[in-house]
DNA sequence: GTATGGTATGAAACGCGTTTCAGAGCAAGA
DNA sequence: TCTTGCTCTGAAACGCGTTTCATACCATAC
């Protein structure tokens, strides 16, 4: 393998002026320049990343923290991290928990060891300042609402589009309604079920524990919503739902149960992914690609820490 | 930042000593690893990762080339080399392609450049001969039935399981089946398109071109299906289909045009995918986690070329 | 008593590009 | 004429862990 060194030689110049060629720095007069092109066509020479990575003590390499990455919302999130991280010509290492702390404490060492230039976890489950420890070593950007002086956030308001999402169909004439999540810790469970409660006192409504279903993550779970519901002799009449996903399981199975949507149950739920458009579901779109956009934005930007809220938008189909 | 140098200094030792402690070599004394051990975490000493990178010549990162990431395919194809990749102490490097042949040659450049040790490429764009040249500079991987000698595969065989379904379908009592696919270039779309009319010709069917339709990925595109089938004289009587996800967009659409399933159209697809189940769609299990395992482990091997099969196994459900 | 082989240790070479610093040459402005 | 300020170039230091090779010691083996 010829190395910068071997074309210095071969051109008849320094090493400096070999590296201020390849890098286009200015101050290299034209035949210098020339000379050294033609050296490194004649030996096929190619430099060695690792190289410029000790040297530089970067890597262009983000870190990207994701449980799985078959999930459709995970999955968009990195699609629109990998769009934003191509345009500016970095590359992603994936790192995938299966909701293990032991994984999401690697991805922080691989910043602590400058693997990585940048960590963004799109969900967590180290304790903040765990997190914050890290930070030292690099930026770290979480998807999550909380507006941590060290970290910076794209997100979510949660409490801000449930509130919102629960007086829609209560105008729409709703009084019991129940909701699917995912994760029964994590900020956003909190987040919504905070705003859950406000919304019952608000409007002097009766908590039904029963009317909320948690670990509701896919297809499947939808389904077994449905069987609860069957079960019940108080019914929701409307229904918050996780995602798409969750709601394309519901809708399937009301209807071979013959449980009527929106009249039986109405359902809304989050994301806006194609399932949703073909089944009509109502739902409160998420701009992905913007998120992960920020998100990468964010996670390039070592010297101030910001947080930017994602405004999600009702889409009103025919499920409510 | 303490390097090794330092802690050799601190430890009283060489720093081949505190290469040998950091390394579990052996031929090192039970004092001086204890005093190297504690001069590393007195000081908080971290390797730096790019250094062992340049020094060995090999970053542990293995590059995996997709064309999306938000797709279910490609999703549960990366989950399933994420956890093969996981379990080996391995990071990946996620190259989304978007089909664009510039970023998968740079993926492959990312190879000769040494920064990932091998590449796993589930759906080319670039030519073969492309590939092979780059083989010199590491192990690659491909997700695609060839017999190449330099490449290494992990495969479906698309012909004989294509041959298989339509051969179901038959003995189900449907003589005139359609099918969707992606991509209308690829290998898997040449040895369907042969398997298909192998069997056309071994029943003396006719060839339908408005059977076939073509650039169906996702949902939508199962949608689109509908309409077209709507407007058609001699509807197909069976459906072999991309994937389940466009077979979801297939139900449903039939659904809401009268069009009963398996009676007006059988449905058959790909995949196995919760949602498949959900919907009770017949379909062939694609063993995602397999592939990926198997994906990886002939990353690793850069010595042989292997060519491992995977087979499918049919799912019968109600839409056929 | 000598040969053999394992244990223990360190100096030095190796992988290789970037960047700082110093200096030379030349032109425009004062 | 002298200063100021580009333009151009290269030596050397820097980032840092791994690995080869040489050496020394001690203990069996013959």
């Amino acid at each position: 393998m010829t190395n910068i060194r071997d074309i210095a030689k071969m051109a008849g110049v320094s090493v400096t002026t070999v590296s201020r060629v390849i890098n286009n720095h200015p101050y290299v007069s034209e035949d210098k320049v020339s000379a050294v092109k033609a050296a490194m066509k004649k030996f096929n020479y190619h430099r060695n990343i690792n190289a410029v990575h000790l040297s530089r003590g970067k890597t262009h390499l983000i870190g990207v923290v994701v449980p799985f990455s078959n999930h459709p919302y995970f999955g968009l999130l990195i699609e629109g991290i990998a769009n934003a991280a191509l345009n500016h010509n970095y590359k992603l290492a994936l790192i995938q928990t299966n909701y293990e702390e032991a994984k999401e404490m690697e991805a922080l060492r691989m910043l602590e060891d400058k693997q990585i230039d940048a960590l963004i976890i799109c969900s967590r489950i180290c304790e903040w300042d765990v997190i914050e420890s890290y930070r030292k070593y690099g930026p770290i950007v979480l998807c999550e609402d909380s507006r941590n002086d060290k970290i910076s956030t794209t997100f979510i308001d949660h409490y801000k589009t449930f509130t919102m999402a629960l007086d829609y169909l209560y105008k729409k004439g709703h009084h019991h309604i129940g909701y699917t999540i995912g994760r029964q810790t994590g900020t956003n469970s909190k987040q919504r079920d905070a705003a859950y409660k406000e919304f019952l006192t608000r409007y002097s409504l009766r908590y039904e524990p029963n009317y909320i279903f948690t670990s509701r993550f896919d297809v499947e779970d939808g389904v077994s919503v449905v069987e609860n519901l069957l079960d019940m002799k108080n019914r929701p009449t409307a229904l918050l739902v996780t995602s798409d996903q969750v709601a394309a399981g519901i809708l399937t199975a009301c209807r071979e149960n013959g449980l009527f949507v929106p009249d039986d149950v109405a359902i809304m739920s989050f994301d806006n992914q194609p399932i949703s458009k073909v089944m009509h579901i109502t739902t409160l779109e998420i701009p992905f690609v913007e998120v992960g956009k920020k998100l990468f934005q964010q996670a390039l930007n070592d010297h101030e820490v910001s947080h930017e809220e994602i405004q999600v938008r009702l889409i009103e189909r025919k499920t409510v």
